[in-house]
DNA sequence: GTGCGCATGTAAGAGGTTACATGATTAA
DNA sequence: TTAATCATGTAACCTCTTACATGCGCAC
């Protein structure tokens, strides 16, 4: 993305260590992306290595060293740079769109389950945006509300979306019906 | 995703080559997921390996053998079993959304400016679409009907998200403007 | 006494992209 | 004559995840 800037975006509001930077991209940031230890450290020392970043070590009893990372002016000019270039195009994979694609020959009660389990999904996580949202009302910085805004409307019509979805398809499987309740009763007549 | 399941659930429509393939996901299904001959030969290959498709070369003069593959009942086992498991979580990265979320200290115009062309971008998008929907009209498999809208549908929240954004911050900016007016004209008025 | 929060990291591997190699046919 | 379409593939590389290793303090 690169998750890079991400951190030193991160870094750039305010010193922190690694641990707190993972915590607040679960916090406030889980729908732009998500990291991984894995992920993050290695950049920190590798931006570390190149001088974007200062550490400062806090020797703690019982517990590791605090590892606090703060950005240097080398390390916000890069940032800055990054943030003219124009954005890469969005890397986005759904499962869930794939699946309903594939599932053409699979019987509607199958199909209308599995988007109702999608509805089920999409509304937890509209409901857990909405308390972020009140949570952390106020004192939130313009832009995280923005994001946050993006999201939400984002759930909210594909909400709308599904159930558009599932009234059609309610509407051809009770049409299906219909034709063959008249099937039924017309077969005493024809007798 | 895997894209392994994707290669998969094309062939069960109709045997192909992996060129045909690419062209496939480039054409209809491009707002899912998108894949490099990279990707794509190998998996072929290994899906060979493993019984799940068969293969048939056709030899033409002045051309690369035609290698034709087609699924087995063993990967069309494996691809109904697939279907039935719950799907991931969307694996989603908008760089835009991160740059904008770090724009926290650019000034206003220059964010303005960079909606304005997401704007453009996603507008560019939707039309895209809209043509595929147009041109594909009547003979498309219901469930990429149903792609397709859904994709449709976030273009067009996503628009409506940019066009309140943008308003808003016109807005702000304009009651700023009004503010300085007011110094200006009050300015002479205190001299 | 069990699990969560704090706090650091590494190694192996999965999954993907990009760039390269090859080369004829056909339409603008 | 230039670009697109047809058609296959590999090798190097990048990025990220998963699983592992370590271990205390505190609340329930």
């Amino acid at each position: 993305m690169s998750h890079r800037y991400l951190v030193l975006g991160l870094l750039a509001e305010a010193p922190m260590t690694g641990y707190e930077i993972k915590k607040r991209i679960g916090k406030t940031l889980k729908s732009v992306t998500s990291v991984s230890y894995g992920t993050l450290y290695p950049i920190l020392h590798r931006l570390l290595d190149e001088g974007a970043v200062q550490m400062e070590e806090q020797v703690q009893a019982h517990r590791p060293v605090r590892k606090v990372y703060q950005i240097t002016e080398r390390g916000q000019q890069e940032l800055a740079e990054w943030l003219q270039q124009p954005p890469g195009a969005d890397q986005i994979r759904r499962e869930f769109l794939l699946k309903l694609y594939l599932a053409r020959d699979l019987p509607p009660d199958t199909i209308q389950q599995f988007l109702r389990q999608r509805r089920a999904a999409t509304l937890a996580h509209l409901n857990e945006l909405q308390q972020t949202q009140d949570s952390l009302n106020g004192n939130m910085p313009l832009t995280q509300h923005w994001v946050n805004d993006y999201t939400i409307a984002m759930c909210q019509a594909e909400l709308q979306w599904l159930n558009r979805l599932m009234a059609q398809i309610e509407a051809n499987l009770a049409e299906h019906n219909v034709i063959s309740e008249h099937l039924v009763s017309a077969t005493p007549a024809q007798r």
